[in-house]
DNA sequence: CTGTTATTTGAGCATAGACTCTAATTTGAG
DNA sequence: CTCAAATTAGAGTCTATGCTCAAATAACAG
């Protein structure tokens, strides 16, 4: 893939490819509806992927890069920022946050390459989020900011579960509840 | 079926059923794979199940049930109980566990049945939760009750979520945190 | 323009999956 | 024991899916 054409053929498959997996799942997402939806023949598909698990794992790739568009920067984040930022993400770009909680489920189970994937980033949040944590309660020992940061994340996931689910669900209300409970007790 | 040797058969589907859901995933649980497991053919499935859908159907029924045995009965369960008994089952059913987050992702998506049935049981489970949370804390508000009630819900499934990822994951300490922090700042 | 390389086309192959059918076997009520 | 009904066996059908391939076309560096 070095021309123009190509590229944009390439952008057009992931599209397809991110919306199916968010509409129809990992395995429902066939290559004749990648094609379809994309307006592309299988020849030029597998022109610029070597496999249909390929193209899955690009958009499995946008979708971790999404949740945490930054993961290295331990800044200065609140841990308010933190779970502003997610509730953005889950409501603002509803068809990767269906990928992100597919790929915890469909995609770990039988594919050690996106489990590892999603283990690794979920060990890198859990992380920024106990920096977060840690950074406003000092004193708090490792151990606990470890849990309480593991706790939210975990917890976070499930009101996007829901959410998948039901669309009317309004993931800010019950995120920001998370956040305030998380840290009421200290 | 009415002999004991079908009885027996279809339950030998059906544990094949629920162990495939579980590790496989509903697309992954496969006629085949069904068969070899439960040590039978397929014209003998055929002659139990109507289809293959109706098999998971049952296995899901199976996993609903088991996370409320009995949803009816709004007794005098304290919030712990409940919080508990789900604690209960993520760590001792992990098939049927498993088998419930499933549910939610890949099986609501595009299966109307499943999904209907998965939001009357979360529906009926956060009415219940509510309950024991009024019966706990009488001056709260209707609304405010719901509300913590279907985050602590939301959360718990965020729990399981991620215990079905990860195996050494402790449900119990971030569960029981949940519920700690949930009615903390009350 | 030209020639090389990238891209597209679309028919086609191989495999796997859901499900069917008929003949044989087993069950158990009377 | 008997016989109708239930169950099992297992080969076979049909469709969908992932993927390949050779030929035609388009892109673009020089």
């Amino acid at each position: 893939m070095r021309y123009k054409a190509g590229l944009e053929t390439r952008d057009k498959i992931l599209q397809a490819t991110r919306k199916l997996i968010a509409s129809e799942g990992m395995d429902g997402t066939t290559i004749k509806a990648i094609c379809d939806q994309a307006g592309v023949l299988p020849g030029s598909f597998y022109n610029l992927f070597d496999s249909k698990e390929q193209a899955i794992l690009s958009v499995v790739r946008q979708a971790i890069d999404a949740v945490d568009p930054d993961p290295d920067h331990l800044g200065t984040d609140t841990l308010s920022d933190l779970v502003e930022a997610y509730i953005e993400f889950v409501t603002e770009q509803g068809d990767l946050a269906r990928v992100y909680i597919r790929l915890a489920v469909s995609g770990s189970a039988n594919n050690p390459e996106i489990w590892g994937r999603t283990m690794r980033h979920h060990q890198g949040r859990v992380a920024r989020f106990a920096a977060a944590i840690s950074r406003e309660h000092p004193l708090m020992s490792e151990l606990e900011t470890e849990r309480r940061a593991e706790t939210l994340v975990t917890a976070l996931n499930g009101v996007t579960l829901h959410r998948v689910m039901d669309p009317g669900f309004d993931v800010s209300v019950h995120a920001r509840a998370l956040l305030t409970d998380a840290l009421a007790g200290v």
